[in-house]
Parts: structure tokens; C-alpha cells; sequence
DNA sequence: CAAGCTTAATTTGTCAGACAAGATGCTAAA
DNA sequence: TTTAGCATCTTGTCTGACAAATTAAGCTTG
């Protein structure tokens, strides 16, 4: 049996294809985690390819964090396996910026529905701590842009689901650059920084009292001013924040 | 200068060593993006190495994303630098099914609403065909999964934000496998098929129409309603499901 | 019988040489 | 000059072999 897993299709790289197939197998479970794979030379005579190809596929899986191999012993699916994913560097242009709050204004309306019926005492505690933060590092005359990523990183920790943290997080990076900008603008301007605050507070009530709708809206009218903001943020602004930063292109 | 590149010591991997050395000689500007490096006979003279070792840790910058090699011409700097998203392997148990879900949720609804207001009409054909696709595939026999990830995929990219895209395709492979148990509930009990028949051409009657407000409507509720099938799914047939994958561990 | 050592089998890592599949550039012909 | 063919180069794949490390069996010894 097993037989019906023909030769791989002529195609772009033949690796590749096995590798496919390998990780596909791996995600869904074919083999459970610390378990050790079959050994080069029966994945070879399996798929009808020789072991070069194998090596070449499971050096992609184990770059790929799927697995390990240790020496004299074989390939093992890792107790940890880890996926990722991998896309191309944003630009940090107004428009890349959009782009990415547009994937965010959905996840953390999301996140803050959750939240709101979800969290626990502390999780509560630490997001008002987050809130108060925010507010220090401006009286102390910083941008506070760690303290606001912080802020919703509390919140999309407390709606209990790890894929919202780690998206977020993984776009957040883009946005750091961003919210200086916007905090380097409303430093001119109070008001905007009152809006803020005001926007914060709305979200932290709605969770404290557990509604979800309200958390939601409150959160989607956050992110939509932040839009507003930023687009208000004149460009020569932003070029000028980016010059600041370490190890700007030449 | 080249000269002092000395035998590798012993230590750990060899591939290993070369690739920190040549991911070091890249990052340090030595080759400009874009350019050819060595070819791998050379590099292996140069490293006293093989060139077995060579392609592995070339096949680790690569997959790095570092170097993208063509057949026949050569392996070239990367000219876009990638940033990735590593995360642990969620299991393919129910509950952590739905953690996915939860994030898909609001991705697929926003995306909706935003392919209403942008979709080309070229993508809107595209999106018609994935719908027959998957009529095709279940008449055929088949379970239609592909084609039905092919029809969300399809909405994803008529929301012209690549963010999007790279996000629910990251995401689908987890769900590969949940959808196959609904459809293979589904194929028993022939009501549910016409409801997803019923909600898919919703979202894709109010993206014809332009129509961003019903698009999310209709998409929230296709996957509300996906998670209240796969809910009903009991627990014996995930697992049979997965059994029935060709090359289970013996 | 139990424990420790030795040895053989297994498996990944590395080496070497060869051919196949494209890509590149040169040369000759139109 | 342009184009077609051809030689050459480079990566992808195949094959076979050995080295290094692990594993398991067998044997010895207490």
C-alpha cells in the first residue's frame, strides 16, 4: 500500500515539491512531534528520488524549524515545530503604513471583542497599568511609542488566543516607525494626544465592564483616527522621523 | 585579503559554519544585492569544502531568504529582503481549529468588504470560476477543499492589500484538514452543502454588486456558520479523517 | 541474573564524479 | 544588423562511497 504516492509531477524544483509534501505530512499530523521520520534513504525510495533531494528537503524543513536531525540517529519532527511566515520587508511609505493598519483595525477590534469577555483580573490590572504608562512617558517628554504598542499588546494578550499576539506583534514593528510620527505631530498639537487618551480610556471601560460590542467600537474608532491622524502627518514629516532612525539606507 | 579564509574548524555543522561565513560576507556588503556570487565549485575550492556542503548552506541562506538561485545562470544576492513570522505548529485538535478560526473571522469579513469596494472585474470573474470550482470538485467526488481555499484566497486577493493574502494563506494550511472533516460530514447530511452553496454565492452577490456592508454580513455569517459545522462534527470522525491520510505511521 | 564493555548495524554528514536542464554568450549565416 | 545555431557554463539531480556518530545486540564478567 501506500503505492499511490507517485513520482512528483515534473514541475519547478523537485526539492521543493518533496518538501511540500513533507511539511504538508508533518502540519497534519502524519507524524506526531519528537517522532522520528523515515530515513533518507526510504523517503528516497518512496518517492523515486534519490537521496540528494531528500537531504536537499529536509534541509529545508529543519531551516524551516519543522525538524532536526542529529547525526547517526535520524530526522525527528521538532518537539517544537514552528511555522513561519515570510513576506516582503514593507516599505515604510505612507501608503505601506495604511496597508498595514488596514490588516490591524479588524484584528484588534477582534482582539478587544475578546478581551472584553474574556479577561482575567490581572490581565485587567496590566492593561490600565499599560494606559498609565502611555501617560508618564509623555509628561516625561518621550514619544511613549513602546508604551502604546505595549498598551495593545495587553489587550490582544488578554482576548486568549496566541494568533492575535503573534500577528500583531509581528506587524507591529511596521507601526513603531509610524505612531513616532504621529506622536512627533500631536506634540505640536494637545488635542491630539487628549484624543487618545480619550480613544484609550473608551477601550479599557468596555473591557472593564465586559461588553464586547462597546469594546469592538471603541477599538474600531481608535484605529480609524489613527488613520486620520497619521494621513494628517505631513510627508516631509515622515521622511524626517526616518532619517533618525539606526542604520537608514545611505 | 581573501587569502585568510582557513580550512573551517571543527565544530559543529560544517554547512553550518560556511553559511554564518557567507551569510557574514553578505551582510557585510561584500556581494551588492542583486549580484552573482561565486559559482558553488568555486566556493567549495575556496572553503576547501565539497560542493555538497556548498548547496546546503546555500540552501540555507535561500531559504533564508538571503539568495534565490536560477538553474543554469547562477545564485544572486536577494534584491527584497524578507522579515518572518515564526510561530509554535498549533495542533489540528478542535479547539485549536477554532483558535484559527477566531482570527480568520474577522480577516475574511474585512477582506470582503474591502474586495466589494476594489475587486477588478477580472478578479470577480476569478472568483466566480473558484465558486463553480468547487461545485465541480464535490460533483466530482472529490472533497473541494483546494477549490474552496481557492475561493477565499480568491476574495483575499481582489482586497488588494497583500497583507491580507500572505496572512490567510499562512492560515489555511491549518485549516486544510478541518474543512475536509465538515465536507466529509457534509457529504453525508446534503443540507449542509447547499448552505455553504447558499452563503458563498451571497458573498460573492454582494461583491458583484459592490456592495461592501453585505459583503462582511455574508462573510461573517459563512464563518460563523463553518465553525457550527465543524462543532457538529464529532470528535471520532477528525481523527478518522486524519487516519485515512495516505502514508500513515504504520 | 545483572551490569558493563565490545562489536556490529544503522543513519546522517561529507566527499567525489557524472549527467541533465537551462542560461549565457559567441559565432556564423542570412 | 539581425538571427539562428552552437559551445560553454551553472545549478539541479543521480549514483556510489566513506566518515562519524548513534543505537542495539551480544558477549563477558561479577
Amino acid at each position: 500500500m501506500s503505492g499511490d504516492i507517485s513520482a512528483p509531477s515534473r514541475g519547478p524544483q523537485l526539492s521543493e515539491q518533496v518538501a511540500t509534501r513533507l511539511s504538508d505530512a508533518i502540519q497534519s499530523g502524519e507524524w506526531a512531534r519528537g517522532e522520528r521520520l523515515p530515513t533518507e534513504a526510504a523517503l528516497g525510495q518512496r518517492f523515486g528520488i534519490s537521496r540528494s533531494v531528500v537531504r536537499e528537503a529536509i534541509s529545508m524543513l529543519r531551516n524551516a524549524g519543522l525538524v532536526t536531525s542529529r547525526r547517526g540517529s535520524g530526522s525527528f519532527v521538532a518537539d517544537a515545530p514552528t511555522v513561519s511566515l515570510r513576506l516582503a520587508l514593507p516599505d515604510s511609505d505612507l501608503d505601506s503604513v495604511i496597508e498595514v493598519l488596514e490588516l490591524r483595525r479588524p484584528l484588534e477590534v477582534e482582539a478587544a471583542r475578546l478581551a472584553a469577555s474574556r479577561r482575567t483580573p490581572s490581565q485587567l490590572r496590566r492593561i490600565r497599568n499599560a494606559m498609565v504608562d502611555i501617560d508618564e512617558a509623555v509628561e516625561a517628554g518621550h514619544s511613549g511609542v513602546e508604551q502604546d504598542l505595549a498598551f495593545h499588546r495587553a489587550i490582544a494578550e488578554a482576548a486568549h488566543n496566541a494568533h492575535f499576539t503573534a500577528v500583531l506583534d509581528f506587524y507591529n514593528r511596521f507601526l513603531h516607525h509610524a505612531i513616532q510620527v504621529t506622536r512627533t505631530n500631536e506634540s505640536l498639537r494637545e488635542t491630539f494626544m487628549q484624543q487618545v487618551v480619550a480613544e484609550h480610556q473608551a477601550i479599557v471601560d468596555a473591557i472593564a465592564a465586559g461588553d464586547p460590542e462597546a469594546a469592538a467600537q471603541a477599538a474600531a474608532r481608535h484605529l480609524e483616527h489613527a488613520e486620520v491622524r497619521l494621513r494628517q502627518a505631513p510627508e516631509d514629516l515622515i521622511a524626517r522621523v526616518q532619517a533618525q532612525r539606526p542604520g537608514a539606507p545611505e
